[in-house]
DNA sequence: GGTTACGATTTTACTGACAATGTTGTTGGC
DNA sequence: GCCAACAACATTGTCAGTAAAATCGTAACC
């Protein structure tokens, strides 16, 4: 008998945790997803599971071949490339939406982040950085009220996890990522979206470049999901 | 694309027609999809009809509210603005790579579908330009060889479809039309990547200020989708 | 020795039934 | 006459079990 806690539903919750799970790298691009071992490892019923692999078939984080079973997308280095191009479009149009939205408290709150990032990068603590990274990004999209942008960024981002502390980590990367950074808030606080966006196109073009120049660099994989 | 002989799942069978009868208009935007009318009018079980119902949530067609059954997604004046945003930028990275990758006979082939356009537009057949147009979008993504923006465009597209006759309805608005996709293509054809995406660009700016301009025009929801 | 046919096992796809939840119509009280 | 509680209904969410498909290993044959 399972008692846990009915805060939501058994599958919003299973569909959450087995996209963590891999959004965490716990299970291997590339390894199969048994319904059976998710039944156990997840505590829910093979409907269940079924249902949540549907969902992130959808959501691209899942393969599904019929007959054949699902296994975890292997996003390849072409496709991680792609989808920094449509992402740096995409958020460069919320870029632009921000800058003729954001309000001085808007602008507070951006500057707010970008000094965080400061510290992180003098301190060295680049995993921080990256964090403080995803939450400027994040914030950009949310003061661009856009929220067809904001859908399709949050499912493109979470397709890159793989890659998301390589490009931070090519010698020299994190100097320049904060002075583009520091020119799209200055844009987005002038209320310039010309210049907001061109930023922010800017800024994602050489994170692309990044991803070709590391091509090929494997990071880790490590950490388990259960008894998967 | 490969030519697909038999449709192999009975889940896709049941997915694709009531995708298109969605997109037909053959069901009414904010109707209730109901589970067991589903199964009788798509002739499979529920289980097929339920993943069927999830896939479409995902591709934004549908609303599913917990114990509350789905319904079919009401796309907002707004939201269509947002998409058709979002789908511009995406379409103009597109038309860049297009630019970069045309060979003679992509180049030829789109020359061909602007002529056609050309033709029905003369015979005011808007139906049939409208029509072409599709064609020349989707076959300039395709030139692009950009899998990312082919996807999200597609499902972008899925949720546009009681809009797309009703810019073109506007008065002047074909003469208009036909030019930029004129530019557009000369571009390409000039191998011009800056000039492909901002006609673009510009072309489809033209249609969500022809979409802002209609506000507020319903166009027809006519048909019925067997006996729901 | 290599290849192919075949059977056992694993795994997915589907079906029917049951439980939980939301909705609607009705009745009683004020 | 109007509002609230309650009961009957309708609909979704979940579960266990069965059938179908694919894979893998084995053995026979050329």
């Amino acid at each position: 008998m399972t008692s846990r806690p009915r805060t939501s539903d058994p599958s919003d919750e299973a569909y959450e945790r087995l996209r963590q799970g891999i959004m965490r790298g716990e299970v291997s691009p590339g390894q199969r997803l048994v319904e059976a071992d998710l039944v156990e490892a997840l505590g829910v019923s093979r409907a269940v599971v079924r249902t949540t692999l549907t969902r992130l078939t959808h959501a691209g984080l899942v393969e599904k071949e019929p007959n054949r079973g699902a296994r975890v997308r292997t996003v390849s280095e072409e496709e991680a490339i792609e989808i920094t191009q449509a992402r740096s479009v995409l958020e460069a149009l919320a870029a632009r939406h921000a800058a003729e939205r954001a309000t001085a408290t808007d602008v507070a709150g951006l500057r707010t982040i970008l000094g965080e990032m400061k510290t992180m990068l003098a301190a060295q603590d680049l995993l921080g950085y990256s964090e403080g990274n995803s939450r400027l990004h994040a914030k950009i999209i949310a003061i661009s009220q856009h929220q067809t942008v904001q859908r399709l960024v949050a499912n493109l981002r979470a397709q890159m996890v793989r890659f998301q502390y390589r490009t931070i980590l090519v010698p020299g990367r994190g100097k320049e990522s904060f002075a583009e950074h520091k020119k799209l808030v200055e844009a987005i606080a002038a209320h310039d979206g010309d210049a907001a966006e061109a930023a922010m196109r800017n800024h994602l073009l050489h994170v692309t470049e990044s991803l070709v120049r590391t091509k090929g660099s494997r990071p880790d994989g490590a950490g388990l999901f259960g008894r998967i």
